[in-house]
DNA sequence: TTAGTATGGTACTGGCTGGTACCACTGTCA
DNA sequence: TGACAGTGGTACCAGCCAGTACCATACTAA
């Protein structure tokens, strides 16, 4: 292996590579149980590239939770609204939501990021904003639109979609962050969104009728 | 100060001397941040009597949960369910819920427990199962006795009681967990709960009237 | 070829930590 | 009074860590 090259690896590329190794690591044992041989060791190269392009360790640190914000961001916008009843697009759009939130990977960041958050706390704050508040906007944009469009009957769709959201994940998220080992099946995760959106469209005063008659029309609202 | 006396700090008086330190800077700053001469400086005494009552660091960390769960339970507990309608019952009972959930303490709680889940696997399942759990329980028994009784018309008590709980706590426990400086107000918690109970109710097919009846029939089922 | 630059590797430093060992002190009991 | 046991205080040890300094190497440019 070529060592001491100057263009082979360039700083972006070396950054890159650092940063990737610092955010597996960062996510499977924290950030204090991260030392800087482990990450040196993953990623190759010496502490001097660490110092050169991040500063120190929690330059890296925050490096790494802008990159992870940008990777979540991304992850989210793949909900797409597609034209579909509302009901089967809130439960596609649930399930991979949820599957999302429970994934291994979301829920190390989740931890690490609740972790932290009392020591960097504008982490926790900017995560939330481009996390969950995203999501929460997302459905409450789509329940505003399909109320407008006749869909839907929501009074208040920004409560209403974080309600809906809530009921979604129940407590799937929460028991996956306490119990690591004990991740929810597919299975348990359609029950439960099928179920929230079972539950959320008796209350906006949803039948599937509706939904035909307005599309039938072209989507004018039916008053 | 009087030193090296024996029994002006009997053996399980040093011992919860000791643990109500160690837990207040374990919530604190977290297990690994927590120092035992922090804890020695805060308990009084010498690094000798915490190896003599709990072995090792771990062995007064699993002291110090237990203690905790145990607080946590009764704390829970508290949540009676009195004899006054539906609404008012899970309102009362939904915004102590939420303000206890997102109290500081509480809140700390979860942050340690959910930070240290992945290196003491059995911590966070017994949390979630004494914590999370028995309120899910609670709700789901009083869904489940009001049905019988006629109050209220709930098929799956044990679901619902997970999606009511999960909406009365709405996105106010995950945004205390991540922005520990932007706890919710009271006045947050009540019109979530309210909200939640409104919607919820709106699904179980209760009205006022249905509750009226039945208590002026002593309580009879009405079905 | 030669000077310069960027890099990897590594030794080192100062500080902190969990855990152990030891000593001085105090109260008890015979 | 004297032996003994329990305790607080503290020195100490080995190990780990972030951060710094230094050197040999490899490539570039003149």
């Amino acid at each position: 292996m070529k060592v001491g090259t100057t263009d082979s690896r360039s700083g972006s590329q070396r950054r890159a590579v650092i940063l990737e190794a610092a955010t597996g690591l960062f996510l499977e044992q924290g950030y204090d149980r991260t030392s800087l041989e482990q990450i040196i060791e993953r990623a190759g190269g010496s502490r001097r590239a660490i110092y050169q392009q991040f500063g120190n360790k929690e330059g890296l640190f925050s490096a790494v939770v802008e990159a992870m914000l940008e990777h979540l961001l991304n992850r989210f916008s793949v909900l797409s609204w597609q034209d579909i009843s509302p009901e089967q697009t809130l439960v596609q759009a649930g399930i991979a939501f949820v599957q999302a939130l429970t994934s291994p990977e979301i829920l190390s960041t989740f931890r690490m990021v609740i972790t932290e958050a009392a020591r960097f706390p504008s982490l926790g704050q900017t995560f939330f904003k481009n996390g969950p508040e995203r999501a929460y906007q997302q459905v409450s944009q789509y329940l505003q639109q399909q109320t407008i469009a006749g869909h839907l009957q929501v009074e208040n769709p920004d409560l209403a979609a974080r309600q809906l959201v809530e009921m979604m994940k129940g407590d799937l998220h929460l028991r996956a962050l306490l119990c690591p080992e004990d991740l929810p099946t597919d299975a348990d995760i359609e029950t439960h969104v099928r179920s929230a959106v079972h539950t959320f469209l008796q209350v906006v005063n949803y039948n599937h009728s509706t939904f035909q008659d307005c599309i039938s029309r072209d989507g004018t609202s039916g008053g």
